[in-house]
Parts: structure tokens; sequence; C-alpha cells
DNA sequence: CGTACCCGATGTGTT
């Protein structure tokens, strides 16, 4: 009876005929689901229909769903296709005015959206969290799920409490969606979600991307990964194609090049303004631009069809980040080329980028004890905190990683370039505990060892992915570059 | 290194 009647919701609303892949066994769970248990995690791929699990339960749950997504750009997205299909649907973002924050907030425990999208830091406001606690939420959907894990724990603290609000919320019935996540970020995933494994199922759709064609070339020399970009560029002069940066600097410096060479192309980073990265955005999804240079903020969310290659101008620090800018090519179905270009020196800066992104506990207090006399602190400026803590080395960023922790964890306002520095709060635990500060460090140097493995390995390039994300034992995919040259 | 949210103040361009 319910599965016709889920299947009835879907072409009622969203015109198709059926459901496809898991889809319909993942919203029977939901809506079948004993109150507030039977909770579920997706893993599908970009375009397998992730947002239809939790759209079809909400219209058919009795009472609000709540997305949480991480984006702005994201929930308008959604929210934009929500309602050319009539469903009635809202966000609350700091886009709105305060007038209409009100008003939707109103309508949503009226019962007037079925859906209300939010970030985490959403919860942190006393008038949306007074107010949501009086809802009746029938399903709490977690969208791009990885960020939990990826952000959490040092990019966006307010992820890491999403168990917290989901507590102030009634501990709703719970589904979490991404494209990615190895075996530990799932359980990362349960775990900061406050659910009990037991309780929830894993959905998994695997990983395949058979028309993805990967590659790898060692080149060191700034021309010599150029020459790769131009070959590349001229063999697919049809087809449009990214090519990601891990430093906005070598971005800029390459964009020099290739415009001296009058390849037209656009850039994308998160120090452009936003008006101006939705421009080039919105260029290149429509096939005006064919060509991108981006650093890792260009990527949820774009959903261009005919990609039809992907270079890596230097090495991510992760396959599941190397996973996930790939997945941007070939959502047609075509043939596809991601190609890494690889040099010991770039591995080599990402090591230093692990260091520098994790200070220990010692660190901390050791700054923050520096900062307690804040006077002196902004009169003294940034050199004399350097010095204090006892390093050298200009490139090393342990300070202003640190400086911004504390900014993010509310314990300090103002800054010492402003000289206006003041300690607000004492130090945050978590900035303490020297157990999970290491965790996160060996953590991160696990994720780039198996970019290592990636690149030095000898096998099937796709089997090793597949291994990464917990699917042992793949076959050989026949179209990789360590296939083809063992043939 | 690179990834974003928040918000009210201030300024800019439109009706």
């Amino acid at each position: 009876m319910t599965q016709s009647a889920s299947l009835t919701t879907l072409q009622e609303y969203f015109g198709y005929a059926a459901f496809r892949g898991a889809q319909q066994a993942i919203i029977q769970r939901l809506i079948e689901a004993p109150n507030r248990s039977g909770h579920s995690l997706i893993l599908m791929p970009t375009g397998g229909g992730k947002s239809l699990c939790y759209q079809i339960p909400a219209l058919m749950l009795e009472g609000g769903t709540l997305v949480i997504s991480p984006l702005i750009a994201l929930m308008q997205d959604q929210v934009d296709a929500l309602r050319r299909r009539n469903i009635p649907a809202t966000f609350i973002n700091s886009t709105v005015s305060a007038e209409d924050r009100e008003s939707r907030l109103r309508g949503f425990l009226e019962g007037k959206y079925k859906l209300l999208y939010v970030t985490p830091e959403r919860f942190r406001r006393a008038e949306f969290a007074a107010a949501i606690t009086q809802a009746t939420i029938a399903l709490l959907a977690v969208d791009e799920a990885h960020c939990v894990s990826e952000w959490g724990h040092d990019f966006r603290p307010d992820y890491s409490r999403l168990a917290e609000f989901r507590a102030m919320i009634g501990n709703p019935l719970t589904i979490a969606l991404t494209a990615t996540a190895t075996p530990e970020v799932q359980r990362d995933i349960i775990e900061k979600l406050g659910l009990q494994p037991d309780q929830v199922q894993i959905f998994h759709q695997g990983i395949e991307r058979p028309n993805l064609r990967l590659e790898m070339e060692e080149l060191d020399r700034d021309h010599e990964k150029l020459g790769a970009m131009m070959e590349t560029i001229q063999r697919f002069s049809n087809g449009s194609g990214i090519i990601y940066f891990s430093l906005i600097q070598t971005l800029e410096k390459f964009s020099q090049m290739l415009a001296d060479k009058r390849i037209r192309h656009g850039v994308y980073h998160g120090k452009m303004r936003a008006q101006q990265r939705r421009a080039i955005q919105r260029e290149f999804l429509a096939g005006q631009a064919h060509l991108m240079l981006a650093t890792n903020a260009f990527g949820m969310g774009i959903d261009k069809p005919d990609i039809r290659f992907v270079i890596h101008a230097e090495v991510p620090s992760s396959v599941e980040s190397y996973y996930q800018e790939i997945g941007r090519a070939g959502r047609d179905g075509g043939e596809s080329l991601c190609l890494l270009l690889y040099s010991q020196d770039d591995l080599a800066t990402q090591m230093e980028f692990v260091k520098w992104s994790n200070p220990n506990a010692g660190f901390y207090s050791r700054l923050y004890g520096l900062l307690s006399d804040a006077e002196h602190t902004n009169r003294m400026g940034m050199e004399y905190l350097r010095e204090q803590l006892n390093y050298r080395n200009r490139r090393d960023f342990r300070l202003e990683t640190a400086l911004g922790m504390l900014d993010r964890y509310g314990v300090i306002e103002g800054s010492v370039e402003g000289r206006d520095l003041r300690i607000v709060a004492d130090l945050a635990d978590e900035l303490l505990d020297d157990e999970t500060l290491s965790n996160k460090l060996r953590r991160d140097n696990m994720k780039l060892l198996s970019m290592v493995q990636y690149v030095r390995g000898e096998g099937c390039r796709r089997v090793h992915i597949s291994d990464y994300f917990g699917f042992p034992g793949a076959t050989p995919c026949g179209n990789c570059d360590r296939c083809n040259a063992a043939e």
C-alpha cells in the first residue's frame, strides 16, 4: 500500500514513472520507520537521485523536514527546484531579511512549508533555536554529509555540534546523504550526528564511474605541466574542463601563462567576490566558458553534464578530495579524462600543510597565555608572537591556524593586525585535548598517505580507489594508465 | 594551504 503511495507522490510531484536504484527501499524505510529510529546513511554518486530520498518522505510524513545544507548556493538551488514542482519549501540564511526569517520560521511551525533548509550555524541564533524546538520535526536530512567529518574538526565547528542540535529538536528520524565517504568517515558521520550505529542502515551504491579514464604523469617543472595542460585542452577542444590547484598563487601563475598562450579560461577561488564567483560559475554551466581554473572552492553543486576532462595541477590532500573533484567529469556518461600531474615537491608541500594545520595542545595553551596580556600583544604584533612561540620558519602557518581556531571557537575577538585582539572566553576544551588533536593529525596524515599510495602504487587506479572506499576486490578497470601499461 | 557561515553597518545604484 505505502509503496504505491510513494510512487504516486513521485509521479505527482516529480513526473518520473519509476524509482531508480535503492531510492524506493530508502524511502520505504523512512516512512515506515518506528518513530525516532530507523536512520539511514546514503552513499550515492551525484546524479544518482539522492535528494528524492528525503524529499518524497518529506511530502508524505506528518510534520516538517529540516534539511542541513552546507552552502547558501545549494539551498537556493534546491528550494528553487522544489518550488518549480509546487512543493512548499524554503530556507533561512544570511541572505534573508530579519522579517522574512521570522515569517518563514513561523510558516514552518504552522506546517505551511514541508521542507526548511538551514546551515548548522543557524542553530547558534537564539531566535532560531527557541522557535525550532517548538516545531514537530518528522525528519532531519543532512545533505553533503561528508562535510560533518571534513569540516567539523577545524573549519566549521558547528558541524561537530549536530548531535547537540539534533537533541534540541527531539532526536528525530535522521537521514544523512553523501557521494563519498570511506568507512572511517561513515563512522564519524554517525557518531557526530549522535546516532546509535545499530539503528543506522547504510545504503551503499558503490563508486563506479567506468567512463572516467584515470591517468597520472610525473612532471616537476611548470613548463612541463603547462605542456600537458595545453595538450589536453587541444585534444578536447570541443569539450569543457576544469584544472584544479591547491594554492591560489599557483592558480594565478598558470592563469597568466595560459592567457599568454591565448587560452581563454575562467578563474574561481574563495578569495574572489561572491558576485563575481556567481557570474563565472553561471557562464561555465551555461557553456560560455569552456575551461575553468579553480581551487576546491569550485565543486559542490557543479552539475554540468559534458565536462570532458579534470586536470589536477597539484596533488590533492586525500583520495576523498581527488575522487570528489574528478567526479565532476563525465556526468553524461561520455568518456572523460582525469589527469593527475604529480611532483615530489607538491607532495612535500601537502605534508607541510598537514603539520601547519594541526597545532598541538601545548601550542594552544602557550598562545593563550601570551594573548592573556592582550594589551602587550596588540602593541608588539605578530612577529612578537612568532618569536615567543619559538619558531622562525616564515612559511610555518601554525600561528595563523591557531588564531583562526580561537576565533571560530569564540575564544578571541578582533585581531593582532587590527591591534584590537581580546580574550572573551576560556580556552575551548577541544583545543586542550591532546588526544583529539593528535587523532586529527594522524587522520590527516593517513589521508595524505592514501594519496601517496595512489601515486606510487603499481596496480589499477580504480582498484585502489575502490579499496579505499571500502570495496575490496574490484576487478581492474582496463581503462587507466596502469591497466593499459600492463597489457 | 584551501574549503563558509553569521550579521548589522555602510555604501552603491535603482526607481
